[in-house]
DNA sequence: TTCCAGGTAGTCG
DNA sequence: CGACTACCTGGA
C-alpha cells in the first residue's frame, strides 16, 4: 500500500508548525528523521507497519501533505486519525490563545510559540521509557539512547528512504542484558579479549538508568495494562505509574501528557519552577511539588499545554538563560 | 583534566 | 512527612 493525501487546514482549529513540534524535545519520541521537507517515521498502526511522512509551510492555509506506504493494507481514514493524533490536530490552539491572552504573564508566550503543538507518542510504550531515559539528562543524550534500542531490538523495516525501526516491545526489552558484565555471562562459547560487548541497555548510554528500564518493562508485561491506563482519571493514572521504578511526579506526567494526552499534567521540572516562581512569585523559592499544584489549580485543562509553552517561549526569549544560576 | 547538570530512589531524622 | 545525597554520562 502506498498513497498521498492532504490534511486541509479547515479540518483542525488554529495554526500549525510541525517543525517545532517535533524539534520542542517532548519525551513522547525523538525527533522525526528529515529529507527534503519531509519529516518521516515508521508507525504501527493496527499492528501493522506504516512508514508515515508530512511535510507542512508552517503557520499557513496549506494543506498538510501525508505520505504513507505499508507492506499491509491501511486504509486513508486510518493514516489521517493516526497524523491527526500525533501532532494533536484536533486541539483548538486558537481557543488555546485566548486563555493565554487572559494572564498577562502568559499572553508573551504566543508570539514565540506559534503552531506549537503536543508531539504525542505513537507507542505508548516507547514513550514511558523515553520519558524514564530523560530523567536527570539531555535532551541530545535521551534521544540517542531509544534510537539506540530500536536499531539494537526493533523491528527493521526497508523502505525507499532508508531503514526504519520499531520501538522494541516491552516482551523484549524485559529480558535484554542489563550492562556489558551480563551480557558476557549469558555468551556461551569464548571471545576474543577485546570483544565489545554492544547488546546491553547501558551501551546505549542510559547509565543507572537501564534497571529501571527493564524493570518497567517487566511491570508492562505484568500488571500494568497500557488501554486500561489510557481510560483512567488522570490523577488515578498518575499514581499508578508512580509505582514504576525510575518514575516520579516529573517523569509521570510527561507520560501522561505526551504519551496518553492528558492535559491536564504539568510536568515540573527544574526550569519550570524558576520560570514559575520568576513569573508568580519572585523573590520566592517553591518546593516542585507546590509548583506542579499551583499550574494545575490555575491553568486546568491547559496545564500541558501551558508548561510547553513556557518552556520554549522561556528558551527563546533569553529568560531561561537569565534564571541560570551563576556562581 | 575536573566539574557539573539533571529527576529519582534510598536513607536518615 | 522533609532534607539530603548518590547515581551515569556527556559536554564545558
Amino acid at each position: 500500500m502506498e498513497t498521498e493525501l492532504e490534511i486541509n487546514s479547515a479540518e483542525f482549529n488554529g495554526p500549525l508548525n510541525i517543525p517545532l513540534t517535533i524539534h520542542s524535545g517532548q519525551t513522547s519520541q525523538p525527533a522525526w528523521k528529515e529529507e527534503n521537507s519531509f519529516f518521516k517515521e515508521l508507525v504501527s498502526i493496527d499492528g501493522i507497519p506504516c512508514l508515515i511522512e508530512v511535510a507542512h509551510h508552517a503557520n499557513t492555509n496549506t494543506p498538510v501533505m501525508v505520505k504513507a506506504t505499508s507492506p499491509g493494507d491501511i486504509s486513508i481514514e486510518e493514516v489521517i486519525v493516526n497524523v491527526k493524533d500525533i501532532f494533536d490536530l484536533n486541539f483548538d490552539l486558537n481557543l488555546f490563545y485566548e486563555f493565554l491572552m487572559d494572564d498577562p504573564l502568559l499572553a508573551p508566550t504566543i508570539d514565540f510559540c506559534r503552531g506549537l503543538r503536543l508531539f504525542k507518542a505513537h507507542d505508548p510504550f516507547e514513550c514511558i521509557i523515553s520519558s524514564i531515559s530523560s530523567a536527570n539528562c539531555s535532551i541530545i543524550r535521551w534521544t540517542r539512547s531509544i534510537q539506540d534500542m530500536k536499531c539494537k531490538w526493533g523491528q527493521s523495516y526497508h523502505f525507499s528512504s532508508g531503514n526504519f525501526y520499531t520501538f522494541p516491545a516491552p516482551e523484549i526489552l524485559a529480558h535484554v542484558p542489563e550492562h556489558d558484565l551480563e551480557e558476557m555471562q549469558r555468551q556461551e562459547e569464548e571471545l576474543p579479549k577485546d570483544f565489545l560487548f554492544q547488546n546491553n541497555l547501558q551501551a546505549c548510554g542510559v547509565g543507572y538508568r537501564a534497571k529501571y528500564i527493564i524493570r518497567t518493562a517487566r511491570a508492562v508485561q505484568d500488571w500494568l495494562n497500557l488501554d486500561e491506563l489510557a481510560r483512567m482519571r488522570y490523577d488515578d493514572a498518575f499514581h499508578t505509574i508512580l509505582d514504576l521504578p525510575g518514575v516520579g511526579p516529573k517523569v509521570a506526567d510527561c507520560i501522561l501528557l505526551y504519551g496518553f494526552g492528558m492535559g491536564e499534567a504539568f510536568p515540573v521540572d527544574v526550569w519550570i519552577k524558576r520560570i514559575m516562581e520568576h513569573l508568580y512569585f519572585p523573590g520566592e523559592e517553591l518546593k516542585p511539588h507546590e509548583v506542579r499544584e499551583f499550574g494545575r489549580e490555575r491553568y486546568g485543562k491547559y496545564a500541558g499545554y501551558v508548561q510547553l509553552y513556557l518552556f520554549h517561549y522561556a528558551r527563546k526569549s533569553g529568560l531561561l538563560e537569565s534564571l541560570r544560576p551563576q556562581k
